[in-house]
DNA sequence: CCGAATCCGTAAAGATACTG
DNA sequence: CAGTATCTTTACGGATTCGG
């Protein structure tokens, strides 16, 4: 292709560029991982709140509910007290745990690469 | 590990986070991509404009300076008029592009799941 | 006590017009 | 051609309140 061509690769509805938007929202790809990794693709919010260092409630819960809406999980609410809500992953979340663990190995893998990053200073111009 | 155990795998420095920091900057792994597969670890910023359609001026330079501070790309000024500004991968850079195309290469293997997924309606509460 | 909703503020993302 | 200034929109996060 001659310089200066339009980069038929990304245009915006391309699938390279929609994976990239489920790693976009902060929160996502460690839901689906913990989800997958360490409980059978199925944790209760208290749990998913211990597994995510960092996280508040408020965020928690908004992002479960957006991938609820995206048919990445399930939510499974039991009318008991204290109350007591499980989110499964669905088959398609299911799919998606695979790109997450891949981009997981290869931080575990090359550590020294994210070493050498000079971290971007805050607030930049907007 | 015991149900309700703090995850131990998503510390908030972990080198895993670290990765997806990366990712959750919109456009840093498409700039990656783009000089990687397209210009030989080299490209002006119209190259680069033109390759990523919907991305702004402002969030491109923005974007660039960014990395440039990251050490993933370095930046080349000539003096003359009109202005020419190359940006090239650094070594470090080039590292970045592997879980870049990791992610690249499963969309293009995968259309179908991204077609199931329901786009998220936008404008979504804080 | 658990899960969620609401109000509030900050900052990053995006659109557009203008400058050298 | 490359970059900046300004303004609007959206994402993120804390604190508080609600409901069982």
């Amino acid at each position: 292709m001659r310089p200066g061509t339009p980069d038929e690769a990304w245009r915006e509805d391309c699938a390279p560029r929609r994976v990239l938007e489920l790693f976009a929202t902060k929160w996502t790809s460690m839901v689906l991982h913990t989800l997958h990794a360490r409980h059978d693709g199925v944790a209760r919010t208290g749990v998913l709140l211990r597994s995510l260092p960092g996280i508040s409630k408020k965020m928690l819960t908004q992002t479960l509910r957006d991938m609820e809406a995206s048919g990445l999980l399930s939510r499974h609410v039991e009318s008991v007290m204290p109350p007591m809500v499980e989110y499964r992953l669905t088959p398609l979340g299911q799919r998606f745990v695979e790109p997450v663990e891949l981009l997981y190995a290869w931080g575990r893998a090359n550590p020294d690469a994210l070493d050498q990053l000079i971290p971007r200073p805050r607030s930049r111009r907007g």
